[in-house]
DNA sequence: GGATTATGAATGAACGTTCATTCATTTATC
DNA sequence: GATAAATGAATGAACGTTCATTCATAATCC
Protein backbone atom coordinates (compact mmCIF):
# COMPACT_ATOMS: atom_id res chain seq x y z
CA UNK A 1 0.00 0.00 0.00
CA UNK A 2 2.70 2.64 0.69
CA UNK A 3 4.84 1.15 -1.40
CA UNK A 4 3.58 2.88 -4.39
CA UNK A 5 7.16 4.05 -5.38
CA UNK A 6 7.75 4.89 -8.96
CA UNK A 7 5.26 2.35 -11.18
CA UNK A 8 2.34 4.48 -9.42
CA UNK A 9 4.15 8.08 -10.74
CA UNK A 10 4.04 6.40 -14.15
CA UNK A 11 0.55 5.15 -14.31
CA UNK A 12 -0.68 7.97 -12.95
CA UNK A 13 1.24 10.28 -15.31
CA UNK A 14 -0.30 8.28 -17.95
CA UNK A 15 -3.82 8.70 -16.91
CA UNK A 16 -3.27 12.46 -16.73
CA UNK A 17 -2.13 12.85 -20.47
CA UNK A 18 -4.81 12.18 -21.99
CA UNK A 19 -4.57 14.53 -24.62
CA UNK A 20 -0.69 14.74 -24.86
CA UNK A 21 1.30 13.24 -27.80
CA UNK A 22 2.12 10.68 -25.58
CA UNK A 23 -0.77 8.69 -27.07
CA UNK A 24 0.61 5.15 -26.99
CA UNK A 25 1.67 4.88 -23.21
CA UNK A 26 -1.93 6.21 -22.53
CA UNK A 27 -3.88 3.63 -25.08
CA UNK A 28 -1.62 0.57 -23.36
CA UNK A 29 -2.87 1.61 -19.86
CA UNK A 30 -6.72 1.57 -21.11
CA UNK A 31 -5.55 -1.57 -23.41
CA UNK A 32 -4.94 -3.75 -20.88
CA UNK A 33 -7.80 -2.58 -18.53
CA UNK A 34 -10.63 -3.08 -21.32
CA UNK A 35 -8.41 -6.69 -21.64
CA UNK A 36 -8.95 -7.02 -18.08
CA UNK A 37 -12.49 -6.40 -18.20
CA UNK A 38 -13.32 -8.55 -21.04
CA UNK A 39 -11.02 -11.90 -18.98
CA UNK A 40 -12.29 -11.27 -15.67
CA UNK A 41 -15.89 -11.05 -17.24
CA UNK A 42 -15.36 -14.37 -18.91
CA UNK A 43 -13.76 -16.19 -16.00
CA UNK A 44 -14.15 -13.98 -12.96
CA UNK A 45 -11.86 -12.86 -10.94
CA UNK A 46 -10.44 -15.02 -9.04
CA UNK A 47 -10.12 -17.40 -11.48
CA UNK A 48 -8.62 -14.98 -13.89
CA UNK A 49 -4.90 -14.95 -14.38
CA UNK A 50 -2.15 -12.28 -15.05
CA UNK A 51 -0.81 -14.26 -18.15
CA UNK A 52 -4.64 -14.56 -19.80
CA UNK A 53 -4.81 -10.55 -19.38
CA UNK A 54 -1.87 -10.04 -20.38
CA UNK A 55 -2.50 -12.59 -23.88
CA UNK A 56 -5.72 -10.24 -24.45
CA UNK A 57 -4.00 -7.07 -24.11
CA UNK A 58 -0.99 -8.50 -26.53
CA UNK A 59 1.56 -7.32 -24.00
CA UNK A 60 4.01 -9.27 -21.39
CA UNK A 61 3.12 -10.16 -18.23
CA UNK A 62 5.65 -7.39 -16.76
CA UNK A 63 4.29 -5.60 -18.74
CA UNK A 64 0.97 -5.00 -16.44
CA UNK A 65 3.05 -4.55 -13.25
CA UNK A 66 3.95 -1.27 -15.20
CA UNK A 67 0.48 0.07 -15.10
CA UNK A 68 -1.00 -1.54 -12.32
CA UNK A 69 0.11 -2.12 -8.38
CA UNK A 70 -1.15 -5.77 -9.13
CA UNK A 71 -3.83 -7.42 -9.73
CA UNK A 72 -6.43 -6.34 -7.50
CA UNK A 73 -5.42 -2.99 -8.41
CA UNK A 74 -6.57 -3.58 -12.04
CA UNK A 75 -10.20 -4.01 -10.12
CA UNK A 76 -10.12 -0.94 -8.03
CA UNK A 77 -8.90 1.10 -11.08
CA UNK A 78 -12.13 -0.04 -13.21
CA UNK A 79 -14.54 1.44 -10.43
CA UNK A 80 -12.35 4.17 -9.65
CA UNK A 81 -12.44 5.10 -13.38
CA UNK A 82 -14.80 3.46 -15.72
CA UNK A 83 -17.72 2.60 -13.74
CA UNK A 84 -17.58 6.00 -11.78
CA UNK A 85 -17.39 7.97 -15.05
CA UNK A 86 -20.65 5.78 -16.10
CA UNK A 87 -22.24 6.76 -12.81
CA UNK A 88 -21.50 10.24 -13.25
CA UNK A 89 -22.54 10.32 -16.86
CA UNK A 90 -26.19 9.70 -15.20
CA UNK A 91 -26.07 12.25 -12.44
CA UNK A 92 -25.36 15.02 -15.64
CA UNK A 93 -28.23 13.12 -18.36
CA UNK A 94 -30.57 13.56 -15.31
CA UNK A 95 -30.17 17.08 -14.15
CA UNK A 96 -31.66 17.97 -17.46
CA UNK A 97 -35.18 16.29 -16.54
CA UNK A 98 -38.07 18.41 -15.54
CA UNK A 99 -40.43 15.94 -12.89
CA UNK A 100 -39.13 13.32 -10.48
CA UNK A 101 -41.21 10.79 -12.76
CA UNK A 102 -38.99 11.54 -16.10
CA UNK A 103 -36.12 11.92 -14.23
CA UNK A 104 -36.37 8.65 -13.11
CA UNK A 105 -37.21 7.03 -16.46
CA UNK A 106 -34.41 8.33 -17.70
CA UNK A 107 -31.96 7.52 -15.02
CA UNK A 108 -32.63 3.97 -15.71
CA UNK A 109 -33.20 3.80 -18.63
CA UNK A 110 -29.56 4.95 -19.45
CA UNK A 111 -28.42 2.37 -16.43
CA UNK A 112 -29.82 -0.38 -18.40
CA UNK A 113 -28.78 1.02 -21.76
CA UNK A 114 -25.02 1.48 -20.41
CA UNK A 115 -25.03 -1.81 -19.09
CA UNK A 116 -26.60 -3.57 -22.15
CA UNK A 117 -24.12 -1.78 -24.29
CA UNK A 118 -20.81 -2.92 -21.94
CA UNK A 119 -21.90 -6.82 -21.17
CA UNK A 120 -18.32 -7.16 -19.74
CA UNK A 121 -18.37 -3.79 -16.95
CA UNK A 122 -21.88 -5.07 -16.64
CA UNK A 123 -20.86 -8.69 -15.12
CA UNK A 124 -17.88 -7.64 -13.77
CA UNK A 125 -20.37 -4.78 -11.82
CA UNK A 126 -23.00 -7.58 -10.87
CA UNK A 127 -20.05 -9.88 -9.65
CA UNK A 128 -18.17 -7.47 -7.45
CA UNK A 129 -20.79 -5.75 -5.58
CA UNK A 130 -22.32 -9.13 -4.45
CA UNK A 131 -19.32 -9.87 -2.94
CA UNK A 132 -18.19 -9.88 0.70
CA UNK A 133 -14.55 -8.37 1.44
CA UNK A 134 -13.84 -7.44 -2.28
CA UNK A 135 -10.95 -5.77 -3.67
CA UNK A 136 -12.54 -3.08 -4.51
CA UNK A 137 -14.93 -2.32 -1.36
CA UNK A 138 -14.66 1.24 -1.14
CA UNK A 139 -14.58 2.45 -4.59
CA UNK A 140 -17.82 0.63 -4.72
CA UNK A 141 -19.54 1.71 -1.81
CA UNK A 142 -18.69 4.94 -3.29
CA UNK A 143 -19.95 4.47 -6.47
CA UNK A 144 -22.80 2.97 -4.79
CA UNK A 145 -23.73 5.90 -2.77
CA UNK A 146 -23.65 8.20 -5.18
CA UNK A 147 -26.07 6.31 -7.08
CA UNK A 148 -28.22 6.34 -4.47
CA UNK A 149 -28.53 10.27 -3.44
CA UNK A 150 -28.97 10.92 -7.11
CA UNK A 151 -31.96 8.56 -5.99
CA UNK A 152 -32.60 10.54 -3.19
CA UNK A 153 -32.74 13.74 -4.69
CA UNK A 154 -35.10 12.60 -7.32
CA UNK A 155 -37.67 11.27 -4.58
CA UNK A 156 -37.25 13.93 -3.18
CA UNK A 157 -38.03 16.33 -5.87
CA UNK A 158 -41.59 14.22 -6.24
CA UNK A 159 -42.33 14.04 -2.62
CA UNK A 160 -42.12 18.06 -3.13
CA UNK A 161 -44.20 18.20 -6.34
CA UNK A 162 -46.69 15.54 -4.81
CA UNK A 163 -46.16 12.45 -6.97
CA UNK A 164 -44.60 10.57 -4.72
CA UNK A 165 -45.51 9.78 -1.69
CA UNK A 166 -44.96 11.28 1.54
CA UNK A 167 -45.06 7.93 4.15
CA UNK A 168 -41.84 6.57 2.53
CA UNK A 169 -39.08 5.27 4.45
CA UNK A 170 -36.43 6.76 1.64
CA UNK A 171 -33.46 3.86 2.97
CA UNK A 172 -36.04 1.19 1.84
CA UNK A 173 -37.23 3.47 -1.42
CA UNK A 174 -33.97 3.42 -2.69
CA UNK A 175 -33.28 -0.12 -2.04
CA UNK A 176 -36.33 -1.14 -3.76
CA UNK A 177 -35.59 0.52 -7.23
CA UNK A 178 -31.79 -0.65 -7.03
CA UNK A 179 -32.38 -4.06 -6.56
CA UNK A 180 -35.41 -4.36 -9.21
CA UNK A 181 -33.00 -2.86 -11.93
CA UNK A 182 -30.19 -4.91 -10.93
CA UNK A 183 -32.32 -7.92 -10.95
CA UNK A 184 -33.93 -6.78 -14.28
CA UNK A 185 -29.91 -6.54 -15.73
CA UNK A 186 -28.52 -10.02 -13.54
CA UNK A 187 -31.51 -11.86 -15.38
CA UNK A 188 -30.66 -10.17 -18.50
CA UNK A 189 -26.94 -11.10 -18.14
CA UNK A 190 -28.01 -14.79 -16.98
CA UNK A 191 -30.53 -15.58 -20.07
CA UNK A 192 -29.69 -17.85 -22.42
CA UNK A 193 -32.25 -15.87 -25.13
CA UNK A 194 -31.19 -12.12 -26.39
CA UNK A 195 -33.52 -9.53 -25.68
CA UNK A 196 -33.47 -5.59 -25.53
CA UNK A 197 -32.41 -4.62 -21.97
CA UNK A 198 -33.62 -1.10 -22.11
CA UNK A 199 -37.05 -1.93 -23.22
CA UNK A 200 -37.31 -2.76 -19.61
CA UNK A 201 -37.06 0.59 -18.03
CA UNK A 202 -40.69 1.98 -18.80
CA UNK A 203 -42.82 -0.86 -17.77
CA UNK A 204 -39.98 -1.30 -14.78
CA UNK A 205 -39.91 2.39 -13.59
CA UNK A 206 -44.39 2.32 -13.59
CA UNK A 207 -44.48 -1.02 -11.83
CA UNK A 208 -42.25 1.31 -9.39
CA UNK A 209 -44.38 4.05 -9.40
CA UNK A 210 -47.86 2.28 -9.06
CA UNK A 211 -47.27 -1.03 -7.98
CA UNK A 212 -48.75 -4.46 -8.94
CA UNK A 213 -51.89 -3.80 -6.34
CA UNK A 214 -55.48 -2.79 -8.08
CA UNK A 215 -55.81 1.07 -7.02
CA UNK A 216 -58.58 2.09 -5.38
CA UNK A 217 -60.28 4.07 -7.85
CA UNK A 218 -59.93 1.83 -11.36
CA UNK A 219 -60.43 -1.81 -11.72
CA UNK A 220 -59.52 -1.58 -14.87
CA UNK A 221 -56.18 -0.11 -16.21
CA UNK A 222 -55.12 1.57 -19.82
CA UNK B 1 -18.66 -34.79 -14.08
CA UNK B 2 -18.82 -38.49 -15.65
CA UNK B 3 -16.18 -39.60 -12.99
CA UNK B 4 -17.95 -39.59 -10.34
CA UNK B 5 -17.12 -43.37 -9.22
CA UNK B 6 -16.89 -44.73 -6.29
CA UNK B 7 -16.45 -41.48 -4.09
CA UNK B 8 -20.07 -40.59 -5.03
CA UNK B 9 -21.60 -44.04 -3.97
CA UNK B 10 -20.04 -43.15 -0.51
CA UNK B 11 -21.49 -40.03 0.28
CA UNK B 12 -24.91 -40.39 -1.74
CA UNK B 13 -25.48 -43.75 0.93
CA UNK B 14 -24.49 -41.34 3.75
CA UNK B 15 -26.79 -38.73 2.82
CA UNK B 16 -29.20 -41.34 2.42
CA UNK B 17 -29.56 -43.03 5.69
CA UNK B 18 -30.52 -39.75 7.95
CA UNK B 19 -32.26 -41.72 10.50
CA UNK B 20 -30.20 -45.21 10.70
CA UNK B 21 -27.84 -45.95 13.15
CA UNK B 22 -24.35 -45.14 10.72
CA UNK B 23 -25.34 -41.72 12.58
CA UNK B 24 -21.60 -40.15 13.06
CA UNK B 25 -21.00 -40.82 9.17
CA UNK B 26 -24.10 -38.53 8.39
CA UNK B 27 -22.84 -35.83 11.05
CA UNK B 28 -19.46 -35.51 9.59
CA UNK B 29 -20.83 -35.06 6.01
CA UNK B 30 -23.17 -32.64 7.28
CA UNK B 31 -20.38 -30.48 9.23
CA UNK B 32 -18.07 -30.45 6.96
CA UNK B 33 -21.06 -28.94 4.42
CA UNK B 34 -21.03 -26.32 7.23
CA UNK B 35 -17.99 -25.78 7.82
CA UNK B 36 -17.65 -24.87 4.23
CA UNK B 37 -20.26 -22.56 4.50
CA UNK B 38 -19.09 -21.06 6.86
CA UNK B 39 -15.35 -20.64 5.16
CA UNK B 40 -16.87 -19.42 1.83
CA UNK B 41 -18.74 -17.22 3.61
CA UNK B 42 -15.86 -15.25 5.07
CA UNK B 43 -13.07 -15.44 2.16
CA UNK B 44 -15.31 -16.20 -0.76
CA UNK B 45 -15.46 -19.38 -2.64
CA UNK B 46 -12.11 -19.19 -4.62
CA UNK B 47 -9.92 -17.75 -2.01
CA UNK B 48 -10.93 -20.57 0.50
CA UNK B 49 -8.63 -23.56 0.91
CA UNK B 50 -9.63 -26.96 1.26
CA UNK B 51 -7.89 -27.18 4.59
CA UNK B 52 -9.01 -24.13 5.74
CA UNK B 53 -12.48 -25.68 5.56
CA UNK B 54 -10.94 -29.03 7.24
CA UNK B 55 -9.70 -27.03 10.37
CA UNK B 56 -12.76 -25.90 10.84
CA UNK B 57 -14.97 -28.71 10.30
CA UNK B 58 -12.53 -30.50 12.80
CA UNK B 59 -11.63 -32.89 10.34
CA UNK B 60 -8.21 -33.59 8.15
CA UNK B 61 -7.92 -32.75 4.45
CA UNK B 62 -8.25 -36.13 3.34
CA UNK B 63 -11.64 -36.79 4.51
CA UNK B 64 -13.08 -34.01 2.75
CA UNK B 65 -13.03 -36.46 -0.33
CA UNK B 66 -14.78 -39.30 1.11
CA UNK B 67 -17.66 -37.07 1.74
CA UNK B 68 -17.10 -34.56 -1.59
CA UNK B 69 -15.91 -35.22 -5.40
CA UNK B 70 -14.04 -31.89 -5.30
CA UNK B 71 -14.03 -28.41 -4.11
CA UNK B 72 -16.63 -27.70 -6.27
CA UNK B 73 -19.10 -30.66 -5.30
CA UNK B 74 -19.06 -28.81 -1.83
CA UNK B 75 -20.85 -25.44 -3.26
CA UNK B 76 -23.14 -28.03 -5.67
CA UNK B 77 -24.21 -30.26 -2.73
CA UNK B 78 -25.39 -26.85 -0.77
CA UNK B 79 -27.12 -25.83 -3.43
CA UNK B 80 -29.16 -28.93 -4.00
CA UNK B 81 -29.45 -29.50 -0.39
CA UNK B 82 -29.74 -26.52 2.22
CA UNK B 83 -30.66 -24.00 -0.08
CA UNK B 84 -33.01 -25.86 -2.11
CA UNK B 85 -34.77 -27.06 1.17
CA UNK B 86 -34.96 -23.74 2.66
CA UNK B 87 -36.42 -22.90 -0.47
CA UNK B 88 -39.22 -25.55 -0.41
CA UNK B 89 -39.98 -24.36 3.48
CA UNK B 90 -41.31 -21.30 1.83
CA UNK B 91 -43.76 -23.08 -0.73
CA UNK B 92 -45.07 -25.14 1.85
CA UNK B 93 -45.35 -22.48 4.60
CA UNK B 94 -47.09 -20.19 1.79
CA UNK B 95 -49.59 -23.06 0.66
CA UNK B 96 -51.79 -22.64 4.08
CA UNK B 97 -52.26 -18.44 3.30
CA UNK B 98 -56.05 -17.12 2.24
CA UNK B 99 -55.46 -14.28 -0.30
CA UNK B 100 -52.61 -13.36 -2.55
CA UNK B 101 -51.53 -10.41 -0.31
CA UNK B 102 -51.25 -12.49 2.38
CA UNK B 103 -49.31 -15.20 0.74
CA UNK B 104 -46.66 -12.44 -0.58
CA UNK B 105 -46.16 -11.04 2.61
CA UNK B 106 -45.78 -14.72 4.12
CA UNK B 107 -43.57 -15.33 1.62
CA UNK B 108 -41.14 -12.41 1.83
CA UNK B 109 -41.38 -12.20 5.52
CA UNK B 110 -40.01 -16.02 5.60
CA UNK B 111 -37.13 -15.32 2.99
CA UNK B 112 -35.99 -12.05 5.59
CA UNK B 113 -36.09 -14.29 8.28
CA UNK B 114 -34.18 -17.50 7.14
CA UNK B 115 -31.53 -15.27 5.97
CA UNK B 116 -31.24 -13.34 8.57
CA UNK B 117 -30.72 -17.06 10.47
CA UNK B 118 -27.97 -18.24 8.56
CA UNK B 119 -26.02 -15.19 8.07
CA UNK B 120 -23.35 -17.69 6.12
CA UNK B 121 -26.31 -19.14 3.67
CA UNK B 122 -27.33 -15.87 2.44
CA UNK B 123 -23.68 -14.31 2.08
CA UNK B 124 -22.29 -17.55 -0.06
CA UNK B 125 -26.34 -17.54 -1.94
CA UNK B 126 -25.23 -14.13 -2.60
CA UNK B 127 -22.48 -14.30 -3.67
CA UNK B 128 -22.73 -17.27 -6.18
CA UNK B 129 -26.24 -16.15 -7.71
CA UNK B 130 -25.03 -13.19 -8.79
CA UNK B 131 -21.78 -15.07 -10.49
CA UNK B 132 -21.54 -16.20 -14.35
CA UNK B 133 -20.09 -19.71 -15.12
CA UNK B 134 -20.50 -20.32 -11.69
CA UNK B 135 -19.66 -24.13 -10.51
CA UNK B 136 -23.50 -24.86 -8.84
CA UNK B 137 -24.98 -23.39 -12.21
CA UNK B 138 -27.26 -25.72 -12.79
CA UNK B 139 -28.67 -26.17 -8.98
CA UNK B 140 -29.14 -22.41 -8.99
CA UNK B 141 -31.52 -22.46 -11.82
CA UNK B 142 -33.38 -24.85 -10.57
CA UNK B 143 -33.94 -23.26 -7.47
CA UNK B 144 -34.57 -20.05 -8.43
CA UNK B 145 -37.01 -21.17 -11.17
CA UNK B 146 -38.53 -23.27 -7.81
CA UNK B 147 -38.82 -19.15 -6.24
CA UNK B 148 -40.11 -17.38 -9.21
CA UNK B 149 -43.24 -20.32 -9.98
CA UNK B 150 -43.72 -19.78 -6.58
CA UNK B 151 -44.54 -15.90 -6.91
CA UNK B 152 -46.10 -16.90 -10.42
CA UNK B 153 -48.96 -18.92 -8.42
CA UNK B 154 -48.73 -15.98 -6.14
CA UNK B 155 -49.39 -13.43 -8.65
CA UNK B 156 -51.97 -15.26 -10.70
CA UNK B 157 -54.25 -15.94 -7.65
CA UNK B 158 -53.89 -12.05 -6.65
CA UNK B 159 -55.27 -11.42 -9.88
CA UNK B 160 -57.74 -13.93 -10.15
CA UNK B 161 -59.22 -12.52 -6.63
CA UNK B 162 -58.99 -8.98 -8.14
CA UNK B 163 -56.45 -7.12 -5.87
CA UNK B 164 -53.56 -7.53 -8.78
CA UNK B 165 -53.44 -6.15 -11.77
CA UNK B 166 -54.32 -8.02 -14.74
CA UNK B 167 -51.96 -5.56 -17.58
CA UNK B 168 -48.86 -7.05 -16.22
CA UNK B 169 -45.69 -8.77 -17.83
CA UNK B 170 -45.29 -11.52 -15.32
CA UNK B 171 -41.89 -12.30 -16.07
CA UNK B 172 -40.69 -8.69 -15.26
CA UNK B 173 -43.00 -8.44 -12.22
CA UNK B 174 -41.05 -11.49 -10.76
CA UNK B 175 -37.99 -9.57 -11.76
CA UNK B 176 -38.92 -6.60 -9.72
CA UNK B 177 -39.68 -8.92 -6.56
CA UNK B 178 -36.93 -11.25 -6.17
CA UNK B 179 -34.50 -7.94 -6.85
CA UNK B 180 -35.99 -5.99 -4.05
CA UNK B 181 -35.86 -8.68 -1.66
CA UNK B 182 -32.64 -9.38 -2.53
CA UNK B 183 -30.98 -6.28 -2.54
CA UNK B 184 -32.87 -5.72 0.70
CA UNK B 185 -30.52 -8.73 2.03
CA UNK B 186 -27.59 -7.40 0.25
CA UNK B 187 -27.66 -4.15 2.02
CA UNK B 188 -28.23 -5.61 5.18
CA UNK B 189 -25.15 -8.19 4.55
CA UNK B 190 -22.80 -4.71 3.74
CA UNK B 191 -23.96 -2.85 6.46
CA UNK B 192 -22.06 -1.94 9.19
CA UNK B 193 -24.63 -1.11 11.39
CA UNK B 194 -27.04 -4.30 12.36
CA UNK B 195 -30.38 -3.47 12.03
CA UNK B 196 -33.92 -6.57 11.96
CA UNK B 197 -33.74 -7.83 8.62
CA UNK B 198 -37.16 -9.22 8.85
CA UNK B 199 -38.59 -6.42 9.93
CA UNK B 200 -38.72 -5.12 6.77
CA UNK B 201 -40.78 -7.41 5.48
CA UNK B 202 -44.24 -5.33 5.67
CA UNK B 203 -42.97 -1.84 4.19
CA UNK B 204 -41.64 -4.01 1.55
CA UNK B 205 -44.35 -5.51 0.29
CA UNK B 206 -46.25 -2.87 0.55
CA UNK B 207 -44.16 -0.67 -1.58
CA UNK B 208 -44.52 -4.03 -4.18
CA UNK B 209 -48.34 -3.78 -4.05
CA UNK B 210 -48.70 -0.05 -4.18
CA UNK B 211 -45.65 1.58 -5.31
CA UNK B 212 -44.07 5.25 -4.91
CA UNK B 213 -46.35 7.07 -6.21
CA UNK B 214 -49.57 8.81 -4.58
CA UNK B 215 -52.77 6.30 -5.07
CA UNK B 216 -55.38 9.28 -5.97
CA UNK B 217 -53.47 9.84 -9.11
CA UNK B 218 -54.99 7.74 -11.37
CA UNK B 219 -55.62 10.60 -13.75
CA UNK B 220 -52.13 10.81 -15.23
CA UNK B 221 -51.41 7.96 -17.32
CA UNK B 222 -47.97 7.09 -19.39
C1' DG C 1 24.39 15.54 -40.04
C1' DG C 2 26.28 11.77 -38.27
C1' DA C 3 28.17 9.26 -34.35
C1' DT C 4 27.78 8.23 -29.52
C1' DT C 5 25.50 7.76 -25.35
C1' DA C 6 21.52 7.57 -22.30
C1' DT C 7 16.87 6.29 -21.29
C1' DG C 8 13.14 3.60 -19.78
C1' DA C 9 9.38 0.87 -21.72
C1' DA C 10 8.81 -3.77 -22.64
C1' DT C 11 9.83 -8.43 -22.22
C1' DG C 12 9.27 -13.24 -20.54
C1' DA C 13 11.84 -16.74 -18.08
C1' DA C 14 12.46 -17.79 -13.36
C1' DC C 15 11.05 -17.81 -8.53
C1' DG C 16 8.64 -18.86 -4.51
C1' DT C 17 4.43 -19.88 -2.81
C1' DT C 18 -0.05 -21.74 -2.57
C1' DC C 19 -3.29 -25.27 -2.88
C1' DA C 20 -6.31 -29.13 -4.63
C1' DT C 21 -5.83 -33.76 -4.67
C1' DT C 22 -3.79 -38.39 -3.68
C1' DC C 23 -2.51 -42.38 -1.15
C1' DA C 24 0.24 -45.16 2.08
C1' DT C 25 -0.53 -45.68 6.73
C1' DT C 26 -3.08 -45.60 11.05
C1' DT C 27 -7.24 -45.91 13.75
C1' DA C 28 -11.88 -47.43 14.74
C1' DT C 29 -15.65 -50.66 14.34
C1' DC C 30 -17.99 -55.01 14.71
C1' DG D 1 -8.87 -59.98 12.48
C1' DA D 2 -11.16 -58.13 8.68
C1' DT D 3 -13.32 -54.20 6.88
C1' DA D 4 -14.24 -49.42 6.70
C1' DA D 5 -13.08 -44.74 7.92
C1' DA D 6 -9.86 -41.29 8.74
C1' DT D 7 -5.50 -39.19 8.53
C1' DG D 8 -2.05 -35.79 6.96
C1' DA D 9 2.34 -35.66 4.60
C1' DA D 10 3.62 -35.68 -0.14
C1' DT D 11 2.93 -34.21 -4.87
C1' DG D 12 2.98 -31.41 -8.67
C1' DA D 13 0.56 -28.06 -11.25
C1' DA D 14 -0.74 -23.27 -11.31
C1' DC D 15 -0.06 -18.57 -10.63
C1' DG D 16 1.24 -13.75 -9.01
C1' DT D 17 5.17 -11.21 -9.06
C1' DT D 18 10.09 -10.00 -9.97
C1' DC D 19 14.06 -8.56 -12.45
C1' DA D 20 18.05 -8.98 -15.61
C1' DT D 21 18.15 -8.00 -20.25
C1' DT D 22 16.82 -6.01 -24.75
C1' DC D 23 16.20 -2.40 -27.93
C1' DA D 24 13.85 1.48 -30.14
C1' DT D 25 14.03 6.19 -29.48
C1' DA D 26 15.81 10.51 -27.64
C1' DA D 27 19.50 13.43 -26.19
C1' DT D 28 24.13 15.01 -26.56
C1' DC D 29 28.33 15.99 -28.75
C1' DC D 30 31.67 17.21 -32.46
Amino acid sequence: MNERSFIIHTFEANRGCVITGSKRKNDKYHRILEAAIKVFADQGFYQSTVSQIAREAGVADGTIYLYFKNKDDILIQFFRDKTKQVFESFRKAVQGGAHAEGKLRQLIRLHLKAFQDDRNMAVVYQQETHQINRPAEEQIREMSKMYLDLLSEIIEQGQEEGSIRKDLYLGLVKRFMVGAVDEVINTWLHSRIEYDLAAMADPLVELMIHGVGVSRKNTERK
